[in-house]
DNA sequence: TCTGGGGTCCTAGGACCC
DNA sequence: TCTGGGGTCCTAGGACCC
């Protein structure tokens, strides 16, 4: 093994995760082709054993049931993938000093030569910290460790599930990349693949070997950047404390059944989007002047509009009244609508807000009084517990925790 | 019975100004 | 009798991610 001397990063990426905390509390599953995603309609997150019948991400539920009868189709339970998400990092932190959270299942971390000399290789050290994870939790992790977060990640990659994989010199990294097809590099989608396909590019390794001014001549910045840190040279930042206060934009989105095409109703469903968003944002102390918002049919089709308000609010009303006439314009006669959402843009944080921008209207005391009261009784009571009266002409709908996809 | 939800960053192009 | 041209700011939408 050559001399490690300059830090490298760790990626963590949790194998099947959502399956696998299900797993780790009903082990009857183990073994059997299993997917999450029962409630949403759509497989969010399968067992390898169920991939390898042929259920894919994204798959609607109804289909797996057709096709793989035999799939087990499981709900999310967000709170446990949650905890044990935590412990992971927390496992993870006990050995590593930086960490950077960057999914539920994924992180990143700077593994630093001292570490690795103290726990006697770098070897060594992961796999001590995978052991644990597996040990204490019951869920695997495939660990890569490379020069840049993109080889850690093209590691970590590569030997899934369970897997280790150093790239701790020039050889490793060029097998590594040769392994690695363009359409599994972290950073290259749907639209940028078929392009370097058209330039004879196959793998990760003739990405990086394609001149960056190629690159940059004819594809985005990013794409430069990513064929940067592929050949080692680290461009994307590392911030193991990222402020949720800096966060850009707020989304509330959901669909309802039976589809809908009484405006009313699709109003009130956008009504719960927009107060459910609020309340995220009032919970970040964070407030908004600008929203955009979407409605889609049953044939899948978008239509969007936003708006800006004349103050920065994070209480519904003013959105609700900007948004209402807007949404009655964009509703075209009887076309069913599936699906409403809400994005709350132009993040502001509350103290930041100079006060003349407030207005009367939505600082004036018993509105704020009423929104902190209404905070308090959905912590105690759920979040269905109480609702604008804007809200409530919509279908019942059941609202689970919002949780990211996991491959 | 048909296909979720929540983010980030970048960029082309329009508006406006000198 | 010809429609410069450079700069800045803003934003909608594309691309990508989990």
């Amino acid at each position: 093994m050559s001399k490690v001397s300059q830090n490298l990063f760790l990626h963590a990426d949790g194998d099947s995760f959502f399956v696998a905390c299900e797993i780790s509390q009903n082990p009857k599953y183990k073994g059997m082709p299993v997917v999450v995603g029962e409630d949403r309609g759509i497989a969010v997150a399968m067992s390898y054993e169920a991939k390898k019948l042929g259920v894919t991400r994204g798959m609607p539920v109804f289909k797996i049931k057709k096709e793989f009868p035999r799939v087990i189709i499981l709900s999310h339970h967000f709170d446990l993938y949650r905890n044990i998400s935590d412990s992971v990092y927390r496992i993870i932190s006990s050995y590593l000093e930086s960490v950077e959270i960057y999914s539920i299942d994924e992180c990143f971390a700077i593994v630093k030569h001292s570490d690795i000399v103290h726990a006697g290789g770098a070897e060594m050290l992961l796999k001590t910290i995978k052991d644990e994870i597996q040990n204490t939790l019951g869920v695997t992790y495939s660990f890569g460790l490379g020069r840049t977060k993109s080889l850690a990640k093209t590691a970590s990659k590569l030997e899934k599930p369970n897997g280790l994989v150093l790239l701790l010199n020039q050889q490793d990294e060029e097998r590594a990349l040769k392994n690695t097809s363009i359409d599994d590099v972290w950073g290259i989608g749907r639209q940028t693949i078929p392009r370097l396909r058209n330039m004879s590019m196959k793998t990760a390794y003739d990405f990086v070997n394609c001149s960056g001014e190629q690159i940059e001549k004819y594809f985005s910045l990013p794409l430069y950047h990513l064929q940067q840190e592929l050949s080692g040279i680290p461009m994307y930042e590392f911030d193991a404390n990222p402020d949720p206060r800096d966060q850009k934009s707020i989304q509330s989105t959901a669909t309802f059944k039976p589809p809908s095409s009484d405006p009313k109703v699709i109003f009130a469903e956008l009504s719960e989007n927009i107060e459910s968003a609020c309340e995220h944002a009032r919970r970040l102390e964070l407030m908004t002047n600008s929203v955009s918002f979407f409605v889609k049919n049953s044939n899948f089709v978008h239509h969007t509009d936003d708006c800006h308000l004349p103050l920065y609010t994070n209480t519904p009303n003013m959105i609700l009244n900007k948004v209402e006439p807007l949404l009655y314009k964009l509703l075209k006669n009887g076309e069913k609508i599936r699906s409403t959402g809400i994005t709350l843009r132009n993040l502001r944080r509350n103290e930041d807000v100079p006060k003349d921008l407030f207005g009367t209207q939505d600082t004036s005391e018993t509105k704020n009084i009423i929104e902190e009261v209404s905070d308090k009784i959905r912590d105690k009571f759920g979040h269905n517990a109480i609702k604008h009266a804007s809200s409530l002409k919509g279908n019942g709908r059941q609202r689970g925790n919002s949780f990211p996809g996991v491959h």
